[in-house]
DNA sequence: TCGAGGTACTAGAGCGCTCTAGTCCGGAGT
DNA sequence: ACTCCGGACTAGAGCGCTCTAGTACCTCGA
C-alpha cells in the first residue's frame, strides 16, 4: 500500500480512500492509484480492512456439508448477500468435524452474526450463542430465548400433501417419520392430527424413518409389510426428499409400482426430486425466501432494530409430479 | 486481551504467549491466563492474529456448493489439515457465484495457497494465479504449467470397470460420457480404447450424457434405443455415478430391468451409490487421499519443497454392488 | 477584503494481535 | 564471592489497513 501511494504520488490515506470507494478523492486521482495498484499487483488486505473498521460486516454461516439442501440455502445466502455491504464466510460440519468447532471458527473471525443452517446444537449452547451475538437459525426451530428462526411451517406442508392426496380419492396414508431430524417432530404431530380429522375411527400408521436415503430405504420393508393388510394405506408422505427417494429406490426394487400400487409425497423439494426418473411429488420449501429472511433478521438485529427475534415461518407450496396418483386398487389386493 | 491481561496479572506478551501455546511461561500463570480469560469471555481474534504473523497458514479452498463429491473432499480436507497449524477457507461457488468471485475472496484473505476443486476455468487463468500462489487443482487436470494436480486416474479407472463386465461375460459394452465436465475426456477416451481393443471389428457406442442426474436421464432415450437392435450392448459403464443414478431411474422407470437386461458401472462412488436400493457398482476414488495429496502438494510447494508441481495420480479402485451381474439374454431379445 | 464553506489531500493514532529484544531473578559452576 | 546461564516475564515496535482531525487551497458572497 505504501508502495502505491510512493507510486501514484499520494499518501497512504488516499489509496485508501480509492479503494473504498468512499469520498474525498478526485477523479484523476483515482485513476492514478488504481493504475499504480495495477501496475504493482496490490490488492488491499482482507484482514487488516477489517481490523482497523470498528465493524466487521461478516455473516457466518455453519452448514451440514452432506446436506445438499444446505447447500442450495447456501447458495441463495451469497446472492442475498451480494452487495449489501455485508459478507459470507462458511464453516461446514459433519462427521469429523462437528457444530461446536464450525461455530468456534467463526467466532475466531468475528462475525457480527451467525446463520446456523439446521443446528443440531442443544438450546442452551443457542442461548449462549444468541447472548454475544445475534443468531438466527434456519430450517429448524430456534427454541431458545433470543434466538430468531426462520423455518417453513412444516405442519402447513404436511397438511398440503395430505389434503393433495385426500383430493386424489386416497383414504388409507401413511408417514415416514425424520426420526430425530430438526422439524421431523412437527410432521409427524401434524400428520397425526390430520389422522384423526380424517380418520376418527383409527390412526393412521407412522412407519420410523430418519433424514436420509438409508434410512429411507430401511423403512421400506416395514412399509410393504403394512400393504399386505386390508385396509392398507394406498399413499405415503415421507419426511423429507431424500429419505423419500431411498425408500422408492427400495420400494421399486421389491416390485411395488409408484404411483399405482402406491402414491409417495416427500419434503423439501430437493434438488434431486425434480430429476426426470425420481419426478417426486414434494413440498417445496424455496431455499432463496429462507435465506432472504434469514438476513433480513440478522441485519435486522445488528442495525439496532428491536424488531423481537422470534420464529418466521415461510409458507411452503405443493409440487405436483409423477409419484402420485388416484389409488387404483393397488397392492392392497 | 487488556483485560485479560490486567486481571491476571500479567503484561499483554504473556496472554498471547499462552494462547499460542508457545513457551515461555510457567504452568501456574498458563492457569491463571486461561482463568481470566474465560471469566472475561475472552477469545482471540483471529484476524488480528494472522496480521501480526508473518504468515497466514491459510489454505484456501474453492468449491462447487452443489457437488456432493466436493462436499466429500472439504469434509477430508478439514480433517488433513486439522492440527497441522493450516487452516481452511471455505469458498464455494455455483450458479449464481462464479468460481472467479470465489477465488477473490480467497486471496483478499491472504491464503498461502490454493486448492481448486474441479475447477472450469481456463488454463490462463490457473497460470496466471499459480504464478502468485502454490496451486493445487483437485480432480481435474492442472494444465497450466506450475499447476500441481491430484486426481484419480481415469484411464486406468474406465478400465477397470470394463474389465469386470468382460470378466462377468459381457462383450458389448456402451458408454454414457460426461460431455465437457472434467475427466470427461480422459474417460471417454478410455473407454474407446478399450473398445478397439476388444472389438477390433467395431467400436463400442458412446452416448452423449453429462454430469448431473439430468444428464443421465435424458441419455436414457438413446441407450434404449440401442437395446432394441440385434448386437445390443448389455453393459453400460456411466461417465459418474450421479449420471448413473439418473439413468437407472430413467430406465427403470421405462421397464428395463438392471442388472438382468442391462448391467450399470458408475464412477466416483458417490455417497449415494451405496444407499440400498441403488446399490451402484462403481469406481471409487477415495477423497480422503486425494485430500491428503492435495495438503502434501500444497505445503510442500509452501515450505520451499522443490518438488515439481506436476500431475499426481491416484489409482482408484472398483467397488462391486448390485447392478452388475453377467448378461442373462436380456433387452437384446 | 475578509472569512465562510467546500473539496482534495495528509498525518498519525489506532485495531488486536505477534514477535524481537530486552530485564529480572534464582541457582549452578569456579 | 563472582559470573554465567536459562527460564519467566515485559516493553514496545510492527502487521496493513481505517478513520478522525487536521492542513492547504479555492471559490464565493457581503
Amino acid at each position: 500500500m505504501e508502495d502505491v501511494a510512493a507510486r501514484a504520488g499520494v499518501s497512504r490515506a488516499l489509496v485508501s480512500i480509492v479503494f473504498r470507494d468512499a469520498p474525498g478523492a478526485s477523479g484523476a486521482t483515482r485513476e492514478r492509484v488504481r493504475a499504480a495498484a495495477a501496475e504493482l499487483g496490490f490488492s488491499p488486505d482482507h484482514r487488516a480492512r477489517l481490523l482497523g473498521r470498528s465493524r466487521t460486516g461478516l455473516i457466518g454461516v455453519s452448514f451440514g456439508l452432506r446436506l445438499t439442501f444446505h447447500a442450495d440455502l447456501v447458495e441463495a445466502l451469497y446472492e442475498v448477500v451480494r452487495g449489501s455491504g455485508y459478507e459470507v464466510v462458511l464453516s461446514g460440519n459433519g462427521p469429523g468435524r462437528t457444530e461446536e468447532a464450525a461455530l468456534e471458527t467463526l467466532l475466531g473471525y468475528r462475525c457480527e452474526a451467525l446463520v446456523c443452517l439446521g443446528p443440531t446444537l442443544p438450546v442452551e449452547r443457542l442461548a449462549a450463542l444468541a447472548a454475544g451475538h445475534p443468531l438466527v437459525v434456519v430450517a429448524a426451530r430456534g427454541g431458545a430465548p433470543g434466538v430468531s428462526s426462520v423455518r417453513a411451517d412444516d405442519a402447513g406442508g404436511v397438511r398440503l400433501a395430505v389434503e393433495h392426496l385426500l383430493s386424489l380419492g386416497h383414504r388409507r396414508i401413511a408417514h415416514v417419520d425424520g426420526g430425530r431430524a430438526p422439524g421431523a417432530t412437527d410432521r409427524r404431530r401434524a400428520f397425526r392430527s390430520a389422522s384423526t380429522r380424517e380418520r376418527p375411527d383409527g390412526p393412521w400408521p407412522v412407519v420410523p424413518g430418519g433424514p436420509t436415503e438409508v434410512d429411507g430405504a430401511r423403512a421400506a420393508p416395514a412399509l410393504l409389510a403394512l400393504l399386505d393388510r386390508p385396509g392398507a394405506p394406498t399413499a405415503v408422505q415421507v419426511f423429507n426428499d431424500r429419505c423419500a427417494a431411498g425408500l422408492l429406490h427400495a420400494l421399486r426394487s421389491a416390485g411395488c409400482r409408484v404411483p399405482e400400487d402406491l402414491s409417495v409425497v416427500g419434503f423439501d423439494d430437493d434438488r434431486l426430486s425434480s430429476v426426470p426418473g425420481v419426478d417426486l411429488t414434494t413440498v417445496r420449501q424455496e431455499p432463496a425466501e429462507l435465506a432472504s429472511r434469514a438476513f433480513e433478521h440478522a441485519v435486522g438485529q445488528l442495525e439496532g432494530c428491536p424488531a423481537s427475534p422470534g420464529d418466521d415461518v415461510v409458507e411452503p407450496s405443493l409440487v405436483v409430479r409423477g409419484t402420485t396418483s388416484s389409488p387404483r386398487g393397488g397392492a392392497t389386493a
